[in-house]
DNA sequence: TATGAATGAGTATTCATTCAT
DNA sequence: TATGAATGAATACTCATTCAT
């Protein structure tokens, strides 16, 4: 598969391995502070005045590090975006197809533990990015274009694989891929989101969310 | 199931049901303009003056019929969260459990076909209260309250009755609701509100959610 | 003293003793409300609007019955400063020099005991005049001339008969009419404004203030 | 005299001998355009954009400066409060028992002429002063404070001390202070206030002011 | 790099007043 | 006479952004 067709990847690679480009010690202040003040008030309610008095510096600091708040933003929302995607990234995840995945359950569930852990750990920038998104337009282009060329076209590839293995059922890709998507979303949701202060069992509940992904509700032929 | 121990019925079948009460000519293009609006950019960033201008009423009229900007936006989420769990509410749903439904798949695909008709009809409003609901604590406790008391309880006990049936895998209700859930919300959020101009046959898309719901992604035992 | 010359008299007059020009009810609330609200927070700081709530009628009553704002608040003032100034109107004012008063002390007294009166029946009216005065120039021209040319001219010939008497020192009439005046005034305002839930003898009041009027502070020369 | 136990002292001499905590240029003009306009056409008739319209700033750089308007008021009103009462606050004061003022009369016309210089120089300050003082409580409760913990105290001593000497006749203080203060007041009034344009000689104001306060307006017993 | 005073356009809301009913 | 919906100008105050220091 080669990847020289797709402009994305160079800048996605980047923005998601980044770590960060020399950052002073105020510019970390400042966005710690508006990752804050974004994931509590919404971007549109945040004043950049409250950003500065959060992190401790004056207002103009501010715009030397940012042209307008909406840099701001971007400079946020952009990365985390970019890391939603990036375990689709890795080079070898192109391998998957041969290694180290046998079974779909395998494959699936290795897809969600690292989100859920990802998601436990970045949940006020994923808020402040799925908050956002709809309202401006850069934002929705840059997320959809990952995720259409990106993530599905490779997990697109990964069902395939599968179907004609015989483990998933002979269906559309995208059909596989949003239902595994949507049990695994209402899972990360609920205890990210909806009731982050009620502990679970991890491993349990992705468990039985696969099999929920992988059966259904219904006992029947269940033990055939 | 008697219902007078909830005091949250009075109320909220009141808002699922009104119509609306008296409204003036002015009232109504204000409450258009304002849904527009606020399911374009968000109520944050929506100003009471583009209401105004898009409503073709003066702005001091906006205040004569609703106090604040924000008594604007509660007055339409507030009824749109009632009418997303109003089928619930229905008196006859308490007897769903001994009719009209037969088989879980029955019941799930009622629920499902409805409420995506409803999502479609309401598309806006929806998006707004979904997107407004984290910042406003008492839209929260309003939506979380219906959820929980109504919604959550009444499925619950038709999700046992069909365990005890045999119909459903033994497993906390919860997991079955939010498995129902979480695909249902899938399928409509990419009808309604990702791709909505993309075509689809209704029920076919039910029915195929329905399938996954009820026998997963696996062709194991399948056909037993 | 022919009172032809001074157009102030007939308009005043009819200001001063005007019980009321058919008030309908609404109307009678309507001002009651509007004097209320003006003493407690001022005429500029009160709201229209807070005046048809607290009298229980209509926004648009009240410019059924008077054109502007200000227009209610001429219509309390300009009566109140007429009969501040009333008695000084009287006709029998005019004969005071034969009759009833053979002392300085009694003309004295009986003005102060009237207007300590007068000012506790109105202590709200007056309250309202003497904010409001400095601010509106008609009122301040109405005053000022009512104080002037009625007020002064009277009372400065009675005290020129005084002075004939022997009974009060050679000294420029105004200045004796301002002494008395501030004294009184520096009475009414404490019991009236300052202390008016501060009881006290009224009549011991003003005698001892009298009584310094009179003789002043110092004990040297009081037995003579 | 031990002022330690008057928590009111500390913060009052700091209002009273304030010039004032760096202020920039606009600031400056701020208050400048601020005490012209509220003495003018009083607090709540001043829009903030006249205010810095005739400041020559933009309307946002008052908010800069000052929280709220009501913050400007306060910061002009309340350093007048202090200062009109700072003369009795003075260190020295407490000794006037002893010296150097041997006769009441020395004590009454030092402090009239003093106050009058004062008032001819505030002229605007003290009228927003005692204009706003009964529609805002702060202001009021700080001018009762100091009216009565500072002033009245410390001048009824000064009274007491008097009566002893046989100077003043037998009566409240507060009786004899009433009066001196009326007849200062209308004094200061009249020239300050009602008729600013006419001239007059200042010393021969307060000396016939005086002789009134101590011997009254009859002739009798004068050259005992 | 960092500050914070200054800006002026913009904000939600209130106002006195009008007018059709 | 009385209402209250409607107005649009005005209000106090906030905003993101600039710039001299």
């Amino acid at each position: 598969m080669s990847e020289t067709k797709e402009p994305w990847l160079g800048e996605l690679l980047r923005l998601a391995e980044a770590e960060d480009p020399v950052k002073t010690v105020k510019q970390g202040k400042i966005l710690e502070a508006a990752i804050e003040i974004f994931s509590e008030k919404g971007y549109a309610a945040t004043s950049t005045s409250e950003i500065a008095q959060r992190a401790g510096v004056a207002e103009g600091t501010i715009f030397r590090h940012y042209k307008t708040k909406k840099d701001l933003l971007l400079s946020i929302a952009g990365p985390i975006a970019a890391k939603m995607v990036a375990p689709f990234l890795m080079r070898e995840f192109a391998k998957i197809i041969d290694f180290p995945y046998n079974w779909v359950e395998d494959f699936f569930r290795s897809i969600a533990k690292d989100r859920l852990i990802f998601a436990r750990q970045n949940a006020k920038l994923i808020k402040i990015l799925l908050h956002e998104v709809p309202f401006h337009p850069e934002l929705l282009e840059q997320l959809k274009g990952m995720l259409t060329h990106i993530v599905f076209h490779r997990i697109e590839k990964v069902v395939l694989h599968f179907q004609a293995q015989g483990q998933v059922i002979e269906a559309p890709p995208w059909r596989i891929m949003r239902s595994a998507a949507s049990l695994f979303i209402g899972m990360i949701v609920t205890h990210v989101f909806l009731v982050p202060e009620h502990p679970f069992d991890e491993d349990e509940e992705v468990e039985r969310t696969l099999d929920i992904l992988m059966h259904g509700i219904s006992p029947a032929g269940r033990n055939a």
